[in-house]
DNA sequence: AAATCGGGGAC
DNA sequence: GTCCCAGATTT
């Protein structure tokens, strides 16, 4: 047993300085600043969709103290279609607490790490070992997959007690004198070699002493025990045109696309067409009896998102007088680029754009 | 403990 | 369609 949790750990570690061909330009960073706006934006995302929104706000905010005095509205513009929105909120509340409490210089105290805002288990142990050098082993969902892999650990991977047998285990296989290089070296392997889908076993340097493939066991671990709800959903949007204004409002509920904007949106149980929604009490609310010109009907869309299908219509209307007051505010269509969309909105608005020319 | 929060790429 | 990605937070 302890022999082959010191040959995972050697080989590891053997593996990143021979083969290890991943590039990435957060790696062997020692901003802990960088290191942490790298691992915020990667949470539950694909390096490669990372990357972009990473130079973008390293070179809008090159320091924690730049970000931190950054207007809200213009950070979520650069986070707009990146998703999760939540962590652009939390970072923005880390950034300040950082120039703050802090005075600028990101703390280098694993507790105090993991006390800012976004920050959860992961990321304080990425940030702790990348930035301080400290013995934090980081579990994310490369490292599930390959010591589920290894040792055959068929314990629900998001269980309450899959997280602390796997937690401890990393804990334990982690060389407190090389925790950068380790866990880079495990999340790089798992995304390189041990991959989800077709793990390359023939030419992985652990596979002499891999339970899994000893047992055959590759293609069901990890285990997952939850399966997901995919609610459907149909959303009805009104672009409002007054001279050369638009209604638009933040979002504010716990509903999806929190702090990001939308325009007049009426949501129906089923889909819709422009009569039934005359007849919708919300829309009878808004409208009263101002009388309005159909400019355009889009064709229904989809979104998929992890817990619900979206079906989005755009109805573009013109009106000569302003709506009776509600919730929207009218803004100039000019400025409509300094408000963050979500990503069924702005694909609309790059169509709409495109049939003009 | 379970539910939610986006968007995209690979299959 | 399904799975899952350098997870965190709320309920």
């Amino acid at each position: 047993m302890a022999d082959s949790r010191l040959f995972f750990t050697e080989r590891l570690l053997e593996w990143n300085q021979l083969s290890n061909t991943r590039t990435m330009p957060w790696k062997g960073e020692k901003d802990p600043y960088r290191i942490w706006l790298s691992e915020i934006i990667l949470q539950q995302t694909r390096v490669e969709q990372g990357l972009p929104y990473y130079q973008k706000f390293i070179e809008h905010y090159p320091t924690a103290t730049k970000l931190a005095q950054a207007p809200e509205e213009e950070v979520f513009r650069l986070w707009q279609g990146l998703g999760y929105y939540a962590r652009c909120k939390n970072m923005l509340a880390a950034a300040r607490e950082i120039a703050t409490t802090y005075k600028g210089k990101f703390p280098g105290n694993y507790d105090q790490i993991k006390a800012l805002k976004g920050i959860g288990a992961y990321t304080a142990a990425a940030v702790a070992s990348f930035g301080f050098h400290l013995p934090y082993a980081v579990l994310d969902g490369n490292v599930y997959r390959v010591l589920s892999r290894y040792f055959a650990i068929d314990t629900p991977i998001d269980s309450t007690a899959g997280k602390k047998q796997f937690g401890d285990l990393a804990q334990e296989l982690l060389p407190a004198d090389q925790s950068a290089a380790y866990n880079q070296s495990v999340m790089d392997f798992g995304a390189v070699v041990c991959k989800p889908q077709q793990p390359n076993c023939t030419a992985c340097p652990l596979n002499r002493k891999c339970q899994a493939r000893q047992q055959q066991l590759i293609d069901v671990l990890p285990v997952k025990s939850k399966k997901l709800q995919i609610k459907k959903r149909y959303f009805n949007h009104f672009l409002v045109e007054f001279k050369d204004n638009i209604y638009i409002r933040k979002r504010t509920g716990k509903d999806i696309w929190q702090n990001l904007h939308e325009f007049i949106l009426i949501e129906t149980p089923e889909a819709a067409e422009l009569d039934d929604l005359r007849k919708n009490e919300a829309f009878r609310q808004l409208f009263g009896k101002t009388p309005f010109t159909v400019i355009n009907v889009s064709a229904p869309q989809k979104q998929q998102l992890t817990h619900q299908t979206i079906h989005s219509r755009f109805f573009t209307l013109e009106v000569k007088q302003a709506l009776p007051p509600n919730d929207y505010q009218l803004v100039s269509r000019k400025t409509l680029d300094k408000y963050a969309f979500p990503k069924t909105i702005t694909a609309f608005l790059q169509n709409k754009k495109l049939q003009l020319f």
